[in-house]
DNA sequence: GATGAATGAGAATTCATTCAT
DNA sequence: GATGAATGAATTCTCATTCAT
């Protein structure tokens, strides 16, 4: 009854209502927090009623939910895909790292989200998240793996700790990052890239 | 009037009241994050009243904004003194970087908080907080370049990024580390250092 | 967010319940005063729960500005009335002069919250409703000077002084007034409008 | 133990201290009214703790009182001054009506409390303050008795109501009455005197 | 599908007063 | 005399959610 009722999967041919729905909450998580955004400013900017909402959604958290959804949908697909190219595993650490802060940053509002809110998920939306999280994690950890293995990336610091180390700087994009600064997405990106490969020299 | 009133500055002989209620307060709002900690949740656990919490503080954000005011004091105090050691600034470096790790898993409540809740301090508090952290940047940001001018550190990449590039994964620890896993903090520091420094070699 | 949602326009087909609502805070606030009544007793009387009345109206300050909506729109309108018949001078201001005492009687709990309680008001509305009633005082006034200006009345004394000097009885009148007593409120009018002509003669 | 304690008869040779509380109390709580009026703003403008406060006036409810009482006193000794003079009724009524008018615009605070503040009096202390007031009306009324019973006065209106008439514009003074305003304290109160003299002609 | 009035539990904050020192 | 820390009850207001229409 308090589940995710239809919410709009990524690709669905739902109502734009809950797409406009979760768009607009996305905004304001992002700007105010989860918990100072009330759920009747998200229908007033959205244009439509409570009902509505809880017609989509089952519960505010829902739309919480979908958002961490929609982020790690989105990362592991493109995870899989850099990491799965037949290019040496430096070409495609270096790949699927810079791809990250570019997809980061270009949905900054869901990383802010992401980032700052994942303790106000439930319990058991929590444990999903960090499950999917951990996932990713892994296929990360396990293309530093093979370069430790293979004698391309220095072996003697942890994967662990090489992947949560990247990862800080993308956690951190949201604090920093503004479009209106002096660096492109992409320029973020090949910078941290490289400051990773570099780290990892044998 | 509705400043902070006393609270308990750093080196003050101030009642262990308002002592007892910051800890209590920064314990809990790392485990539920500040907007789901109520007041009176603080004051049961301190075995207080709330009159008494509005006595030392002026408002539950007060309290925020004091957990504020230690780790920034703390830090910057730290980094002046790596910083200003007469040292090669590899070392200095290495030693502030280093040690920014070492004292925010110490304080890992502390920077949980930190990380997580800037956006809900009132603006005014805010403003305040984003100056002190623009200052401990800029320090840090400096010995980054001075290396950079001196030919120590490699020159292609913003010193700014790089700050970043490190306070991310700084940032980061509240995410993953835990005192019962395979590192200590020290070893971490010792690692983050590194992966720093090999990241700046020329 | 804030402001007065519905609350009850004078001639709208709005739900009882906000009605009841600014019935009861009427009396509420004339007998206890406006400070002294609480949310929770208007509410209680009003036999609704705290967040229908927030649902109606967006704060307590909304529902005394009501009463003062309601009271100045009565009497301007009345005024309007008799100051625009084509009656003598001497008639529209004696017509005038009673039916203000007449209709206050009638309304006296809004009149003994309208002089009591327009200090409690907030600045803004408090500002609006200044405003009001510095209208209402230049159309009373404007039948005095008329008279003045025609030798109707004595014009030794200030058009303005003998409007507050009226409406200083009229304001009195919760002081003293109770419906027990030996006088109807048309023979009350009908001396104290007296008494005003009285003094203005020449 | 909460009756008032010593707070300073008018001509007592009590400490300043309480003087200095009375007035600076008198003062807020004609700017905010008694409410809005904290005990402990009342201790900060006026330099002291609270402790100093409680020590002179047993509750907040006192100070209230004490004005009450300085009021009336004042008032009710200089209504006996002019009532009893030789003069010719017509005269006498004139100087009490101007003469309060005067008094009452040089204590404004006191007298914009008196009036609008009544109600906030705990009930016992409100008697006393209702018995004080009926005091005075009756003496005053008694001027106008003896005019119309003397046929210097109309003696068709009740005197009880040409009393408040009177007294209904001296309330009111609060509400309009400005020091830099056009007329002098004792231009207002001929005028206002004027007023009810001509009223009162037969 | 959609509305919006109404709920009820809980939020932060205020404040007159007391009392050990 | 005077302090100011502490109390505890009350205050205004918020909000996710429900449900009759």
């Amino acid at each position: 009854m308090a589940g995710t009722k239809d919410g709009g999967g990524v690709g669905g041919a739902t109502k734009p209502v809950a797409q406009r729905l979760l768009a607009t909450a996305t905004r304001l998580f992002a700007e105010q927090g989860y918990d100072r955004t009330s759920v009747q400013e998200i229908v007033d900017a959205a244009g439509v009623t409570k009902g509505a909402l809880y017609h989509y959604f089952g519960s505010k958290d829902d739309l919480l939910h979908e958002v961490y959804g929609r982020v790690l949908r989105l990362q592991q697909e493109r995870l899989d895909h850099f990491a799965s190219s037949g290019a040496p595993v430096e070409q495609r650490l270096r790949d699927a790292a810079a791809d990250v802060v570019v997809t980061t940053i270009e949905n900054l509002d869901d990383a802010t989200i992401f980032f700052r809110s994942m303790h106000l998920l439930s319990p058991e939306k929590d444990k999903q998240v960090r499950a999917e999280r951990r996932r990713y994690h892994e296929r990360f950890r396990a293309l530093v793996e093979e370069g430790q293995r293979t004698g391309v990336f220095a072996a003697d610091i942890p994967a662990d700790l090489i992947v949560d180390y990247h990862f800080g700087s993308v956690h951190h994009l949201g604090t920093w990052y503004r479009a209106d600064g002096p660096l492109t997405p992409q320029q973020v990106a090949d910078h941290l890239a490289e400051l990773l490969l570099r780290a990892l020299r044998p």
